[in-house]
DNA sequence: GCCAACGTTGGC
DNA sequence: GCCAACGTTGGC
């Protein structure tokens, strides 16, 4: 099992959409490091679904459902992406301030690499996020 | 709306 | 293969 991080605009794909919807593609990614990230993906890995820009903060747990496939909006073929669907929104959604004042939590890449729009989550991380968050998985 | 961080592009 | 110029992301 691994964890990972998913971020989105709100304004663009927002978590209420991705339980409208029951599951996406996650397209428009275009940059290596994210893209591998995906590659690396399992079926019913766990991903927390972020919100950027507006919100900032975690606000549901999703789980991989299809694995790294080609990008059909991607014209050069270099970038994949794979199905979420969701699992379970935040009771109490988990903010970067927070995230950010906690000093476990100090070396998420949500922090280190603010810019890197799909990130792994190690489990100690993912742990303390979800008691932070009061969520219960199953 | 600003700007720092950082990824990408393209000339050499 | 280097690096300057440029574009984008995302927090503030």
């Amino acid at each position: 099992m691994k964890y990972w991080l998913m971020k989105s605009e709100p304004f663009k794909y927002s978590w209420e959409q991705l339980i409208k919807d029951g599951w996406t593609h996650w397209d428009g990614v275009r940059n290596y490091q994210a893209s591998n990230n995906m590659k690396a993906m399992s079926i019913g890995d766990l991903v927390f679904f972020y919100h950027s820009n507006k919100g900032l903060d975690i606000v549901g747990v999703a789980e991989v459902s299809k694995l790294y496939y080609p990008d059909h909006t991607d014209k050069s073929g270099r970038f994949g992406m794979v199905n979420i669907k969701p699992i379970k929104p935040f009771p109490s959604p988990v903010s970067l301030k927070y995230i950010k004042a906690e000093k476990k939590l100090a070396d998420m890449a949500l922090v280190k690499q603010s810019r890197l729009s799909v990130s792994p989550v190690t489990e100690k991380e993912w742990k303390i996020i979800c008691k932070i968050g009061k969520i219960k998985l199953k």
